[in-house]
DNA sequence: ACAAAAGTGTTTTAGATACACCCATGC
DNA sequence: GCATGGGTGTATCTAAAACACTTTTGT
């Protein structure tokens, strides 16, 4: 009875939504599947697939999920947010997902059920680095993800829906915004993961009503318009309903 | 390299919650682990625990949540709702459990990770029925619930946090009230669960207006007081947002 | 007639939405 | 002085909350 048998079971995948602010647009980073060193007889086509790992025996899951986080973008301490388990027996089972299984599995075969988790970046903030599976890192259109490896069209459809649903009360905003903003650069971050528009007056009631912001007393420069107050969020206490 | 290593290292657990209308509390089914035939050295101090069980190779998460509770209630057909996936690599690791691990683990030492559910039933629905693994079957109020076996009390914990979430979008309330029921049995059942207190006329104030029940036009019979109105659930479509 | 729970409407408050003009800056 | 986005207030609508009395039945 093998003891570490357990790695070949578990994976954490990670949605990591990037948000380009200087475009406006919502991003998701994939990694592109490595091709072997050598070249095998069947040609290797290259997937896109999210960044994940299996869970090392003695890894906890959140710690795990950290640590594929960790590797590729050199970020450490985001809030990452556990949202399912997907289990499906045949998920690592089809055709297109032998081959890359065949390489870089020591058993190919196994089963595996993967916990998912989403988080939130600035895009700019982190330089992702390819990871021994990676070829090459890309960031894709939230909107438009190409097809994946295994289910993982899938689990990026549920973190879409789970980071909508829960971004007002986690506020998750603050890890998306530089220290000191303006309201415009608030308002087009929720309007692009919500995918809505607001009215700016409307918008901004919210926040003031909330008291969750604090004016900041400085202003832009150097800009060709007029300069927009700044704004930091109000430090809160972890006390809650 | 054994195939089916797959079988110890995920478990599925199920919260199931249980109305009683009679006397209107939500209640929680535990069993009762069982204790050897043969009587060990050390005496075996049996604990109450979530119904579960290890995930066979060739079945999925869900599929395996329904079948322990199939195997229990010997209800099919309730919807249940996946809310998280517990893998602590403790978890399964503490002295008190050790004993029960030995007498019905092929391999006691696998770390398992366990995916949990909730569910919601009539508790006069079901006559839970011992698995091979508990002694006895309880149901025990939601909110006084004594230490159980591994991680399982903060599991129930998330499971009632989960469904406090939920029950409005998911209309979970239809699976707890018999078809024809009253007003008065729609809102004792939000208050339980809710813990809350409703003014009757706001209460149904929502379900008139979104326009989820259907007058019967049958009232209740034989009581000692004003009898009420029974309503149904409108049949909904699938279709939403 | 009494006990018990059903049934019913209006007022107040708060949050959400709709909407349009002037302002500060760099060029 | 013009182009660009910043900044601001009011009116309306809708949802939520507060609140009390009359009705129907069995005994």
């Amino acid at each position: 009875m093998k003891k570490n048998s357990f790695k070949k079971h578990i994976s954490v995948d990670c949605v990591i939504f990037g948000y380009d602010e200087s475009n406006n647009k919502l991003e998701v980073l994939l990694i592109e599947q490595k091709e072997p060193a050598k070249k095998s007889k069947n040609a290797f086509t290259a997937q896109f697939a999210l960044p994940g790992d299996l869970v090392n025996e003695d890894e906890g899951l959140d710690e795990a999920a950290e640590r594929v986080l960790k590797e590729l973008t050199h970020v450490e301490g985001l809030h990452l947010r556990q949202f399912y388990c997907f289990g499906d027996p045949m998920r690592v089972k089809q055709e297109k997902d032998r081959e890359w299984l065949n390489l870089y599995r020591s058993d190919p075969d196994a089963r595996v059920v993967t916990v998912t988790y989403y988080t939130l970046v600035r895009k700019e903030m982190i330089r992702p680095i390819p990871g021994s599976f990676a070829r090459n890192v890309v960031w894709k259109n939230a909107k438009r993800i190409p097809p994946l490896a295994f289910d993982h069209n899938a689990i990026v459809k549920k973190a879409g829906e789970d980071l909508r649903k829960h971004l007002d009360s986690d506020l998750i905003a603050k890890e998306l915004l530089p220290q000191k903003f303006t309201l415009r650069q608030l308002q087009n971050l929720y309007e692009v993961i919500l995918n809505t528009n607001f009215d700016k007056r409307n918008f901004i009631k919210r926040f003031k009503r909330d008291e969750v912001l604090v004016e900041l007393g400085e202003k832009q420069k150097g800009l060709m318009y007029k300069p927009a107050q700044l704004y930091g969020f109000k430090k809160q206490d972890k006390a809650s309903a």
